[in-house]
DNA sequence: CCGTTAATGATTCATTTGCATTATTTTTGC
DNA sequence: GCAAAAATAATGCAAATGAATCATTAACGG
C-alpha cells in the first residue's frame, strides 16, 4: 500500500518533470523530453536502443533522461510508465473472468473489442477535426437532410429527430422512404445533406446523393469506405470502421459521428439550448412527457 | 489502411481465440490461456521469461501459446496486444493536442470522456450476464415488440429492424406513434415488450408498459434507473448511464445494448445467419442494394 | 506388458538488452 | 582564439531475451 501510493506520487511527477526538463535541460535532451510527452506510451513497450530510433537520438541520451528524471536507469523508468499504463486497464481483467465458461461469451467479447476499436476509431484526431470541419457549415446551412434507410435509418432519424429540438434547419425524416427523394429534389446549393449507408448501399440512398449533387446540394457521406458509392462527389466523407461479430456489423461508430456532430453545433450556437429546453416545454404542455418517481437521496 | 485494418481484425479475434484454446488445448496449455485471459496486460509488458514465472508455466509454453494463436513467435504476440492497449492509450496524448486550443474542445474531449464511461458500463460483468439473461427468452418468445419514441424511436427502430432480418418474431415497429398502443393490445403472456425511454418519460412508453402489464406481456425495459416510470413491473430492468454534455444526453448505451442482445440472439440460434442472408437477398432482388466500387488492393 | 505418440520440460545459442566506460563534439568563460 | 567544461556519441560487456533443439514424462491402444 505504501509503496504503490509511493510509485503513484512519482508517476504524478513524472510529466511535470518532463515538461521543467524539456525547458532547463540541454538542446537533444530537451527536444527529447518533449518527444516522449507527446509519445508516452511508446516508452512502456520500448527497449532503449528502439525508443532512441524512434525518437532519432542517440541510445545513451534515453539513458541520461532517465537518470535526470530520478530513476536509477531506463528500466526503472519504464517500469513506472507501464505501472500508468495499467492503471488504465483495471477492471478488464474482472470483466475477462465473468465473460469466460459462459455461453456467448466470444460474441459478447467479440462485440466489446469491435465496439472499442469503432470508438477509438472515431475519436481519433483526424476524425474529430474532420468532423469539426463540418459543423460550422451545417449551422450556417438553410436546410439539413439526413438520410437513411434500413439499419441507418435510426441513425438519420436520431439526427434530424434531436437535431430538430435544437435547431430550426433540420428537416425531419418522413416516414414513407419514397418521400426523401421528393423531399430532396426541392434542396438546393444552400442545403446538406447528410447521407448514411454502409455496405450493402441502399439503391434509394445513393439515388439521394445523386439528386443533391443534381441540385447543388452538398452531400456529407457517413459511410464505410471512401469508395462507396455515396462518397463519390460528396463534400465531406466520414469513413467509419463496423468491425463487429462476422454476423453483424455495427453501426455504433455512426451514432456517435452524430452525436458529436450535434453536440459540435450545440456547443456553438447560443440558441440551441432555449431551443431545446422549449422545445421540451412544448412537448410535456402537450402531456407527452411524464415525471419519473422521486429518487431518494 | 489495409494493414491497421487486418490487425484489428486480429485484435478483435484473439479473446476467442484464447478462449477457444482454454477449451481445446492440452491441460497445460489451456490453463496458461486461461491465466492470459485474466492478465491480459502482463503479456504487454513481460518477456517470455518473466511471463512464464508470473504464471508459473514453462517459458516453452508462452512460445507454444504464442504459435498456437497462429503468430510467428512470441514478438508477434506481443506487438499484437500492445496494439491493444495502445489502442486504448492513443491518443490521449494526440488527442488532447488536436483538442487543445480549438473552439468546442471540450465539448468533444467530454462527448468522448463520457462515451468511453458509458459503454464501460454496459460491458461491466454485472451487465453483461444482465443482457444474456434476456437472450434465451427472446430467442423463444412469440413476439418482441420495440416501444420507443422521439430520440429513443432510433433505439426501437434498429432493433426490431435488424432482428427482423434475423428472426421471425420482431414486429416491425409502425410509422404512426399512435399504432404502437394498437398493436401491443394485441400482445399476450408469451411476448416481450422491449420499452425504451429516458428522462424525460415519454408518454407513450409509459403507456406501452401499462398496456404490456395488463395483457400479460413482459417488459424488457431500457431506461436511466430503476426508478424509471417503465420499470415498474417490469420483468428485467436495464439501467443505463446516459453521460453526455449538459445539453445532450447520449443514448449509445442504449445502441450497444441493442446490439448486444442481437448479437446475443444470433450466435445462440442456428437460422439468424441463413435469415439474414436471404433477407438480404430478397432486398438485392427487388433492387435495394447496389454493390460498390471494387476496392483495390 | 510394451511401444507409440502427444505433451511438457530442460538445454543451448545467436541476439539483444541495459549500463558503464571511453571518445568526440559542442558550448562556455576569459 | 582557446582551453575548460559540459553535452553528446560510440564502444564494450555481462546479463537477458527469443527461438530452436533435445530430453523427459504421461496417455493410450494393442
Amino acid at each position: 500500500m505504501g509503496r504503490s501510493n509511493m510509485q503513484q506520487k512519482t508517476l504524478i511527477k513524472l510529466r511535470p518533470n518532463l515538461t521543467r526538463l524539456s525547458q532547463t535541460a540541454p538542446p537533444t535532451l530537451a527536444a527529447f523530453a518533449i518527444w516522449v510527452l507527446d509519445h508516452y506510451d511508446e516508452v512502456a513497450f520500448s527497449s532503449i536502443r528502439s525508443l532512441a530510433d524512434k525518437a532519432n537520438v542517440n541510445a545513451n541520451t534515453v539513458t541520461r533522461l532517465s537518470k535526470e528524471l530520478g530513476y536509477d536507469g531506463y528500466d526503472a523508468f519504464r517500469a513506472d510508465v507501464q505501472l500508468a499504463l495499467r492503471a488504465r486497464t483495471i477492471g478488464y481483467a474482472a470483466r475477462a473472468e465473468a465473460l469466460r465458461n459462459r455461453d456467448g461469451g466470444d460474441v459478447y467479447s467479440e462485440m466489446i473489442a469491435a465496439n472499442r476499436a469503432n470508438a477509438e476509431a472515431v475519436f481519433s484526431p483526424e476524425m474529430l477535426r474532420l468532423i469539426e470541419q463540418c459543423v460550422p457549415t451545417l449551422l450556417v446551412a438553410r436546410r439539413i437532410y439526413a438520410v437513411g434507410v434500413r439499419s441507418c435509418y435510426s441513425i438519420a432519424h436520431y439526427l434530424s429527430y434531436v437535431g430538430g429540438m435544437a435547431f430550426n434547419n433540420f428537416v425531419s425524416v418522413p416516414a414513407q422512404p419514397g418521400s426523401i427523394l421528393d423531399q430532396l429534389s426541392r434542396a438546393g446549393p444552400e442545403d446538406i445533406v447528410i447521407a448514411i449507408s454502409f455496405e450493402h448501399y441502399s439503391t434509394e440512398v445513393i439515388r439521394a446523393t445523386q439528386i443533391a449533387r443534381d441540385v447543388g446540394a452538398r452531400v456529407l457521406s457517413i459511410t464505410d469506405s471512401h469508395a462507396s458509392p455515396i462518397a463519390a462527389g460528396a463534400w465531406r466523407v466520414v469513413p467509419l470502421p463496423m468491425e463487429g461479430p462476422q454476423f453483424m456489423p455495427s453501426i455504433n461508430a455512426a451514432l456517435i459521428v452524430a452525436e458529436l456532430l450535434l453536440a459540435g453545433m450545440m456547443a456553438r450556437s447560443a440558441d440551441a439550448v432555449a431551443n431545446i429546453k422549449s422545445f421540451e416545454d412544448r412537448i410535456e404542455k402537450f402531456g407527452g412527457y411524464q415525471r419519473g418517481a422521486p429518487v431518494s437521496g
